[in-house]
DNA sequence: CTTGGCTAGATTGTCGACATTATTGACGAT
DNA sequence: ATCGTCAATAATGTCGACAATCTAGCCAAG
């Protein structure tokens, strides 16, 4: 199997490998290093971290380089309180524009969601948990809200696994999700954006919570 | 007033140039000639067209050089979606944190833009606007919203003034301020965040009418 | 008169070299 | 021993030149 990547061009190289977590928060990118690494002259990789600054995955000091952006805590949370905005909207939208097929795959989804919390599998469960809400904002017709919400996510990556750590999180995400899915499958504008609401406002205090508890185990770790 | 230019390098200047309208939409921007008018090297005009083109405010096609983005009517009122979005989330952290200065400040604007309705002056009424607007941005403390709606506000700025023209609809624009002032001045995070939605549900209505009526007069005028 | 290919010009993409700026480590003063 | 200064080194910023690509206009064929 050939790594199948979007394209071999630095700038989504550079942005798998850090979305991806090969390149870690605060890690230090020199031009010429990256440009052996990609096969590409450091024109091209200059180009692609001015892109990557502009979508906030790294940051870019005059004469001073680029590095891997660190997200803090509150920003993610931060980031999550956007999500919330724009994925309520979203899912408002979706609710009266669905089609049948859209729900059924959605429904399909769901139950593989199902499967994964009775198997106590928190990965699987967080993956799909993504794919259901892409799904929603593909419903949703939103090219620009959708690029918004996927721009976020990649940045808030790191923390996309720690709500899953909560003791019973995924048990009660699977019924929220099922609630989503019920005001689609009835068209019901006001109800899909309340529950998609209250589904990130969940999310959003075991966020605050995951943060909170990692913060009394290590205190002081750097990262 | 002396135009408060953020600073010499080509990236501001070029994004100064855009939204304040001296580059009209799909106008072609090459390269070498850029770079004379702005006294750059071609280097920094490049990589100022990559940070707009990220932006949003041109596109880049490989090869085939950069034009000013022309946002359609479609996108426009996608982007005012997303506005009124964020812009309820951020009224609703306002209410919570507003300060006596800032809630001063805010009452000030909106005396200013009382004079301005009663005067008729509707371009000087929609400037007041957007600072009233970006006054609520900075109470509500909020960076990562705050990024995000500018630059969506600079993409749309070609329909800045659009909703100004219906009549009667600065008078009813005033009444709606008045009452995401009061909601932020009583702390009432929930009054905010309504107030502040069903402000912008008419804005969005009156952007339909407006591009309505301008489909009306002029049918296929390029644009 | 229209259509298709072709050539000349213009524009962008890439590379290498050099100037400018930060960082690191050694050295000497206190 | 600690701090401040300064040179050596490495990295970034900028420029100019050349190659690759697109665009516009011309000319011939149908």
């Amino acid at each position: 199997m050939t790594d199948r990547v979007p394209a071999d061009d630095p700038y989504h190289e550079l942005r798998e490998a850090i979305v991806g977590g090969q390149l870690h928060p605060n890690e230090r990118l020199t031009e010429t290093s990256l440009a052996e690494r990609l096969g590409a002259g450091r024109t091209a990789v200059r180009a692609a971290l001015v892109r990557l600054d502009q979508e906030g995955l790294i940051t870019l000091e005059r004469n001073r380089g680029a590095r891997v952006r660190h997200i803090s805590d509150a920003e993610a949370l931060e980031i999550e309180e956007v999500r919330a905005a724009l994925e309520g909207m979203l899912a408002r939208r979706a609710a009266s524009r669905i089609g049948a097929s859209d729900l059924r795959s959605l429904h399909d989804v769901l139950g593989r969601m199902r499967d994964r919390v009775e198997q106590g599998d928190s990965i699987g469960y967080s993956e799909l948990n993504a794919t259901f809400h892409q799904r929603i904002w593909a419903a949703a017709g939103h090219p620009t809200a959708s690029r918004i919400v996927g721009s976020l996510k990649s940045q808030a990556i790191r923390f996309q696994y720690q709500t899953a750590l909560r003791p019973g999180r995924a048990q009660r995400s699977l019924t929220e999700h099922e609630a989503i899915f019920a005001a689609l499958k009835a068209h019901d504008a006001d109800a899909a954006e309340t529950a998609m609401r209250n589904h990130l406002a969940e999310v959003l205090d075991t966020l605050r919570w995951a943060i909170e508890s990692q913060h009394k185990t290590a205190r002081w770790l750097p990262g």
